[in-house]
DNA sequence: AAATAGTTAAACCAGTTGGTTAAATTAATT
DNA sequence: AATTAATTTAACCAACTGGTTTAACTATTT
């Protein structure tokens, strides 16, 4: 008896050890003979389940497009102030890139060569523009207490501003010179500087 | 009669077509035939001046880090206030990243697999610890001109804004609905907003 | 004219790629 | 016990990988 999942214990074996490498190594980095060495099965079980490379990899490449931007779209729709959505976009977003650290460099690295596929994928969600926080920045630009800025701009600071330290997370250890225990620190302060931040570089001051 | 330069004509046709398809594909993706055929030679011929791929790459790597770290660490070092650093640090970047669209994403995947070789190459550049920049912001922040912030985190945070969505581009276009028109207008304006946001954000303002 | 440097085409190497197949084996189900 | 499903082993495929070599050719230089 499996598990009462869709998917067999297999090929749950099959989709992490691929997750794992393709996560890791990129599409053409990713070696077939290594997915199958990291599921303890072979090669040949890898095409009883999944017909191809490019298969499998769809399948990783969604599920990762899947978790990441619902999750963002949530928050950012949720019935909850702008003041909160701005803490609790960094905190449910840094907390989560810290168990998915390959995520944003697979997501940005594969979205170049699969637009087209990004597109079918994404779509489905409503769009950012969509997005209550849009009118929620709108109506307090209106009401003079934040500062005039494009909502589009601001979101992509928001983003920006969490997600790209893990990206570029060799990068920033070696110019820094510090290892990673004192990066892991870095990110979890800035799960409070970070809305701090954002809220003061817009807001207009009570006078 | 060739260049002056050290290099040769051929040389340089050989790098330039090494450097686009390397930045576009990424070590992995990278095609020797493919380097070959942009520089409109033969593969024998790279074999003649570079002896390897890796070699071949390793130059490429080498060169975009030499690029684009001494120019932030310059700006960073300059003998001007916090504030121009500022201004200044967010024009030049992102007017050199318009023109290299590439390097941030490759210098960060390939950094994940060669950390050795970015220390080495790197290390012989003042580490951002000594800027003055750092000792410039303990200084406002000592006057009461600036809020309480950890150095290194302002400089995480002014890298963030302006080096992630060059990385990020195929991703903020979809799920912005915008086309790379109105991406390119986006980048252009956060040349102002950037200096702008960031400054209200340390700024504390005057009673 | 002779010598040299630059360049090409083509064949070739060993190794790896993703993918497939057939047969045998093991485990689970009926 | 018989049947079915899951898995393995091993060999194999054509195509491509990075890399090398040889011989010929073409300019350029001496």
């Amino acid at each position: 008896m499996t598990t009462q999942n869709e998917y067999t214990e297999t090929e749950v074996k099959i989709l992490r050890a691929a997750r794992k490498v393709f996560l890791d190594k990129g599409y053409s980095g990713a070696r077939m003979q290594e997915i199958a060495d990291q599921a303890n099965i072979n090669k040949a079980l890898l095409h009883y389940y999944f017909r191809s490379k490019e298969q499998l990899f769809q399948g990783i490449f969604a599920e990762a497009l899947n978790t990441m931007f619902p999750m963002l779209i949530d928050i950012l729709n949720a019935d909850i102030s702008f003041y909160e959505k701005i803490y609790k976009v960094f905190n449910v977003h840094i907390d989560f890139l810290k168990e998915n650290r390959d995520m944003p460099l697979f997501l940005m690295q594969e979205a170049k060569n699969r637009k087209q596929f990004l597109f079918d994928t994404i779509e489905r969600y409503n769009p950012i523009e969509n997005s209550s926080i849009i009118a929620q920045i709108q109506e307090l630009i209106q009401t003079g207490e934040i500062r005039e800025i494009d909502p589009r701009q601001l979101l992509m600071n928001i983003i920006s501003l969490s997600i790209f330290p893990f990206a570029a997370e060799p990068v920033l250890e070696t110019i820094m010179h510090i290892d990673q225990q004192e990066f892991d620190d870095m990110l979890e302060q800035r799960k409070k500087i970070l809305p701090e931040f954002v809220i003061n570089a817009i807001k207009i001051p009570e006078s």
